[in-house]
DNA sequence: TAAAAATACTCCATAGGTATTTTAT
DNA sequence: ATAAAATACCTATGGAGTATTTTTA
């Protein structure tokens, strides 16, 4: 028993006449008896009692034709959900995040928009370190995920970069750094901190074991120009990070993005090195993926992206002055 | 999009491995291939990664496995509840019945033993009279229907005696017919009342204008003997020509299983015409049905009416011993 | 008797088989 | 290097077409 024989069916039925069920159905009346004929062989009944102007259904071949309808009617609505599956309109997304990636208003901001503009895009969201959402992302455990600065990059993962976002010292109010007041009109210049004022500070770093993140580059930095601070902890979320300054414990330097938590309490400065220690936000991404809710999901967070950069750039200048005069490449 | 390439898809998805698959499926790895390429090109979409060890589903691919297991599913279960249907074990049933062949204790214990037996056989139940109902059968609008006595048989209407009941006058208590008594060991005999007794009598009936049923039997009977009762009622249903005699209004001839009617305001007497005058219960369906859940139902009533014969005819002879006695022919 | 369906046959599209090549690790 | 899938090509089943017969109201 196959389709055809239940579209067949579901024709002469409608009809009550094989001829002219048959020419509905673009074929001759004689195949289309033979089926009708093979259908009642398989199910073992008449599907219709033959009258000399036409045919009409049986006690069992109305039931059968409430099935057939149903079915057929069923496998329609299945392959219109595949035409979405294929468009991307549907499907599922397991997407995860680093800690530090979700602090950054972008992606609460992506995935808003994606649960808007693709209702049937089911996302299933978790947090992770980027080493392991990485490799989830090559094991195809994961459809994407939202980094800041990635270790390695596994074989067929693409890591692109949504935004650059400069970073700032977070310092407890009392801090000598903090005091320091800029004059006149280099105030700005004046409040920047050099790298190399870190040096023997008491330094708090988010990073987890398998994910330095973006801890990794401040190090290298700090080492590359001899600069030595003095690392006091190491926690795994971003805000224990905060939560440690605010507590007067240390120091830190955080994306410019973290600048709202502990206003009470910390005072952000911008970091002179800032341009070479910009904290990125990263999408990745399976580099196979070009089709599909992946593909959707991608496109829609560049386009965000796009918005972002452009919104971002002009508008939001003079409110970041502050922390970005020290970084005219990212202001160019 | 046809039923094979589901199929085809679920095992190769299952096995994850064509040429496993379609040694499963009975076929060869080439047919199998091209069948899940053709469904790929038919969904726009690939199904599977092709490993060099094997295959694995696509993020689609999965969606598809999941909608295409319903549907095979779907297939499976349609195609057994079709074979019930074919079996008569499922359907609906179009039963009507007159009012008088409802009063027999015999139907609403078909009926039960029908809905018990056979739970997925819905009975839609109707009350009408004789002729409608034959003419509903034969007009496929109904499936069967219990009556006394058929006004004319359509054409492919078959009619089956199920059992036959003697008939008993039924008397107002004051009547002098009810008075009489009985005397000594010919008490049951004394007590029966003779046709020609009815001469003059008022009498009721239960007639429709399409359904003379039983009452044609008695006035033809009293016609051939010269028996002339005085008809002052005509009325449609059973209940009411007792009602009618309880209140005085005339006597009646009723089937045996009326007479738990009005006990306090009726009496019932046996008829010594009894044996022309037996109220058969006569099932009625089409001859052309010999199959499904008509065929079903009318072989259930048929055993439950032998069961009857057999369980009343011996068992019941001193219960009905007043009523039957003027018949010997019915205790033979 | 006049429709509509069933039967008899012929043909061809396509599912399936066989042999071989390509691919990916 | 090897196993698996893809490709190429052939075969044959069975669905569809044509012509005719049978059925039934």
């Amino acid at each position: 028993m196959d389709l055809r024989q239940l579209r067949y069916f579901v024709a002469a039925a409608q009809a009550g006449h094989m001829t002219r069920a048959a020419a509905e159905l673009g074929i001759q009346q004689p195949p289309l008896s033979l089926q009708i004929k093979s259908l009642e062989t398989q199910l073992g009944m008449p599907l219709f009692v033959r009258h000399p102007k036409g045919v009409a259904l049986t006690d069992g071949g109305r039931q059968f034709l409430a099935e057939a309808r149903r079915i057929l009617a069923d496998m329609e609505a299945m392959q219109q959900r595949m035409a979405r599956v294929a468009r991307g309109q549907l499907g599922q997304l397991a997407i995860a995040f680093t800690s530090s990636a979700a602090a950054h208003a972008f992606m609460p901001e992506a995935l808003r928009a994606c649960r808007s503009r693709f209702p049937d895009i089911e996302l299933v969201l978790g947090e992770d370190n980027a080493a392991a959402i990485t490799e989830a992302i090559a094991a195809s455990k994961l459809h994407a995920g939202f980094l800041r600065v990635p270790v390695a990059r596994p074989e067929g993962v693409v890591l692109e970069t949504l935004l650059n976002e400069p970073t700032v010292v977070a310092l407890p109010l009392d801090h000598p750094l903090a005091l320091r007041p800029g004059k006149g009109k280099n105030k700005d210049k004046d409040m920047a901190i050099a790298l190399h004022e870190l040096d023997g500070e008491n330094l708090i770093l988010v990073r987890r074991p398998g994910a330095p993140g973006l801890y990794a580059n401040l190090l290298a930095l700090c080492a590359a120009q001899g600069v030595r601070p003095n690392v006091v902890a190491e926690v795994d979320r971003m805000m224990t990070n905060l939560n440690l300054v605010a507590a007067g414990g240390g120091i830190s330097v955080v994306p410019a993005s973290m600048q709202g938590a502990h206003p009470q309490a910390i005072v952000y400065r911008p970091l002179a090195a800032a341009a070479q220690l910009d904290a990125p936000l990263t999408l990745a991404y399976r580099a196979a993926e070009c089709t599909g809710a992946t593909a959707t999901f991608v496109t829609l967070v560049r386009e965000i992206a796009a918005g972002h950069a452009k919104a971002k750039r002009p508008g939001a200048m003079r409110a970041m002055r502050a922390v970005r005069a020290s970084t005219p490449r990212a202001g160019a």
